[in-house]
DNA sequence: TAAATCACTTGATCCAGCTCAATAACTTCT
DNA sequence: AGAAGTTATTGAGCTGGATCAAGTGATTTA
């Protein structure tokens, strides 16, 4: 199966500095210098296929990965054989933060579909941001940047209902997807229907469902994986809530 | 309301290195030259009194904080005028770390009883990091751990029944209690049966009608505040699901 | 091109946990 | 100590979303 084209990609090697990504990536806001230093220790690696893992719960963690295209889902098994998928990411996004703590990673990373990835070792990333005030400083963003995402999805979880969750979810993807230049309102969702479900907390039947009901309120039209948001305003509204309420927010 | 006394607790100024919670704290694993220094640029605040707040959402952020006595609240109000609580802190849990993302506080911290605090002004321990590996490395560290918590959350949230998700709250106690020097099994929680509702994304209701039915099992006993766990394994079969399907667990 | 498999949709039914409502127990204020 | 306000418990009934079941398209295999 892994053909030469293939290989002929892994001596494709982009810098940090020529890559799209930059902006959304870890040399934000970085001195091209120190973009230099740090793309020094950054390794392309060769694609994944979809169902390739990128690593895998409990593996030994050396290095992050920075998604540079295609797609990938990070999930953790749990105890009854099941999985809890934990996030979508996309290129420009780092993952395994988590493993960072102990050194060993606390949930698996799988492609969606063809991707490609770049490491960073994490040693080394660490002590070249111990003489890059500004990489550290970007790191210490990006850790809190990724807590504060999994604020906002603990609130989904604990309290929005199925509608506003897949709402969210659908303008999560618009938002992410403009920001990379991409169409906000014309996209493909690289996932299934059960993994959406699974990480909104919901049945795969639930979102069928609610992909029928939006589909029939025009607020989108849906063929597969293939969405096209209609009315984002209208999603919107459906996930901050009637703004008449928003308005009268009370303090506490 | 604010007296004599509670204005020589200000003096009172126990180093890091004196600190009893060293160990679960952010000096942990320093030399102790490192720890003085980390010292130098912390700051004990006053006690805060049940109800009154060590920060609020959208407040501008200076210093991490680090819980000496007490606890904490941190919740963020969302759309509807209601609240999401996003956990309760103990003594040597750092709070504020999705604030450094861009300077602003995402949620607010309220003392859920008589609380006192360190204050770390983030500014001062981010460049005294870069000159100490060592501390950079438990920063990275602490952040890492805070992003595992939320994952386990996630999936409380997106998988576990009511009776789990209590199951799990009282058993996350026991041990953080137990870490601390206090007991596992005899303990006083200080939040109200609303605020751990909210919390597991339950109604008081709900939360309310387990401790009885917990109580009727004889899993625990249970007055107000008071809870006394009569039998943790049970409570640890509960939470990860009958330990013979958790040994034949599968792959994905 | 047919057969098999997988992903998705749709319908019917069920139930865990919510909401509403009343009461009880505790706390705070005067 | 009594009144007023909070917080917790308990009961009854409802409902959003789960589960179960069947069917329909896709996609892969042969």
């Amino acid at each position: 199966m892994t053909n030469r084209k293939v290989v002929s990609f892994e001596n494709i090697k982009v810098a940090c500095k020529d890559c799209s990504l930059a902006t959304l990536c870890l040399p934000m806001g970085l001195e091209p210098d120190d973009v230099e230093r740090l793309d020094g220790i950054v390794k392309r690696s060769r694609p994944f296929h979809r169902g390739d893992h990128v690593f895998r719960e409990s593996d030994k963690f050396h290095s992050l990965r920075v998604i540079t295209s295609g797609s990938i889902k990070t999930y953790t098994p749990n105890e009854n054989g099941s999985e809890q998928v934990l996030g979508f990411h996309l290129p420009g996004e780092v993952i395994g933060l988590d493993a960072i703590q102990n050194y060993h990673h606390t949930c698996s990373a799988v492609a969606l579909e063809t991707t490609a990835v770049c490491d960073i070792p994490f040693e080394q990333l660490e002590s070249l941001s111990s003489s890059i005030p500004s990489l550290q400083h970007q790191i210490y963003r990006l850790l809190s940047r990724e807590i504060g995402h999994e604020t906002e999805m603990l609130t989904l979880l604990g309290k929005k209902s199925a509608e506003e969750r897949l709402a969210t979810f659908l303008l999560s993807f618009s938002e992410r997807f403009k920001k990379r230049g991409f169409s906000a309102t014309d996209f493909f969702l690289s996932m299934s229907r059960h993994e959406i479900g699974n990480y909104l907390g919901l049945a795969v039947e639930t979102v069928s469902r609610l992909f029928t009901r939006f589909q029939d309120e025009e607020l989108l039209h849906v063929e597969r994986k293939h969405v096209q948001l209609l009315d984002i305003d209208r999603l919107y509204e459906m996930v901050h809530g009637n703004n008449s309420e928003k308005t009268q927010q009370s303090r506490i």
